[in-house]
DNA sequence: CGCCCGATTCCGTTCAGTGGAAGACTGGCC
DNA sequence: GGCCAGTCTTCCACTGAACGGAATCGGGCG
């Protein structure tokens, strides 16, 4: 950019987005001290340019004067395929497995050597879930996450397996143990887990087939399995069948 | 920024953001050339420009070549306060809502003089409607927009009063009814639309209130309303009477 | 093979961006 | 009421990051 740049090297657009990755589940709402910090900025640069951002609309104000993700960039977000493609076709499959067992419905996909959670539904009944749309959690511990590691390539399963880090007593740490459960995955067609991730939840998942390849995981999330099993593989089956086949159906993405 | 620009004044920020801005429903993937044009800037400054924004998973490249909104902008996004507050709490009750009627469930709220979608619920079995979430309808011809527009201060009224648009041949035009509607919606608590945005849809919709104030709409569409409206109504009112709890209880945004 | 249209790379020019310092608020505390 | 600490906001002289016309690459088509 310009003068008397502390860090040369850096360009404007680059703050700008460090100011807006400056957010995250645990900080969506920031004050300009905090912003300037978070982003590595000097607080007069984040200044300047949160003024901008503020005026755009990609953040807004509150009343007490903190900063928050805006409207206008809620909805540019929604404009991305992860949103528009698989998610909605996925919504009606998902309102009917949620309407047949009332239990919370995920629907995930792999990023990187994490679960991405694209949509989820729970109403007052269900269990609560640590999850929420747009996050990440880790692969090893939940029933989405086990089946899209199975079906991954081997660069990155290697590197899941190396690392386990434990959430609960349950948690599986074993790289062996998790590979067998892997292979089983890919036997059954699904994974399960039993409060692997938080105590008093287990899940069943399955995983979303596009012209025989992989490309999401459907699972959801009870008190107990119990004898309910077969049953709820048998719904949630059908569920990524019809998915499958809608993706299929309308070529995008 | 710097040199021989086109535009003096511009800021890279500024540019930037008009990239992003460049995106809307009906270009959800378009060509640098395209993009460059829209954003209004020289293509290999909107080059350089993209490359930083991509590198950063604003945007994304597919692999045709074109460019996409990027996970990372999605997921930040949803950082929005109106989609942690109101969009959430009131997924639940949506659900209910769509589980007890099947017909398509709307939350919305009211931006400027246009009815924002927060969020839509449909099944295979709904009419089809234009709307989707993120999107901005009339308020005039819309269910949850006559209700918004019934609680919005004067100066509002007037703007949209002062234009109303035709969408179908049954599109109220007319200041004078539409000033009439909106006085029934308030006695009545309740508003209705008949084919006035979409041939073959109907819709019914509710206020939702937190702490006596108005703050967004419930409505539903469906392919006539004949003499379920009663029922619809109530389980409409229900629903908002809930969300409205759930919002004053978690005093958030 | 040659043409055309879009994407990409180069690079000399120059003004937009920078951030320390100083000033204005704000609210809490004595 | 007065003081102080923590924020936010404004100023402004310096300078290297950004600009974009021109040239180059690439690939689809006739």
């Amino acid at each position: 950019m310009a003068g008397n740049t502390s860090t040369p090297g850096a360009t404007v657009t680059s703050r700008a987005l460090a100011l807006l990755g400056a957010f995250d589940e645990h900080h969506r709402r920031l004050t300009l001290t905090d912003l300037a910090a978070r982003a590595g900025l000097p607080v007069p640069t984040a200044h300047r340019l949160v003024g901008e951002l503020v005026a755009w609309g990609a953040l807004a104000r509150t009343p007490s004067g903190e900063y928050v993700v805006g409207r206008r960039l809620w909805d540019i977000g929604l404009l991305a395929p992860v949103q528009t493609g698989l998610r909605q076709l996925a919504s009606p499959f998902l309102h009917d497995l949620y309407g047949a067992t009332l239990a919370t419905v995920h629907l995930a996909v792999r990023d990187g050597t994490e679960v991405l959670y694209l949509d989820r539904l729970s109403g007052h009944a269900s269990v609560p879930v640590v999850s929420s749309i747009g996050s990440r959690l880790p692969m090893h511990a939940t029933g989405v996450g086990k089946v899209l590691l199975a079906h991954a390539p081997d660069d990155v399963q290697q590197a899941v397996l190396a690392d386990l880090p434990r959430v609960t007593a349950y948690t599986i740490t074993q790289p062996g143990t998790l590979r067998r459960q892997l292979a089983r995955v890919l036997r059954d067609d699904y994974a399960t887990t039993v409060e692997e991730m938080s105590l008093g939840g287990c899940s069943v998942a399955v995983p979303i087939r596009r012209d025989g390849e992989v490309v999401a995981a459907l699972g959801m999330v009870l008190p107990s399995l119990g004898r309910e099993r077969p049953r709820l593989v048998g719904a949630l089956q059908v569920a990524s069948r019809g998915i499958g086949r809608a993706l299929s159906a309308s070529g995008n993405e």
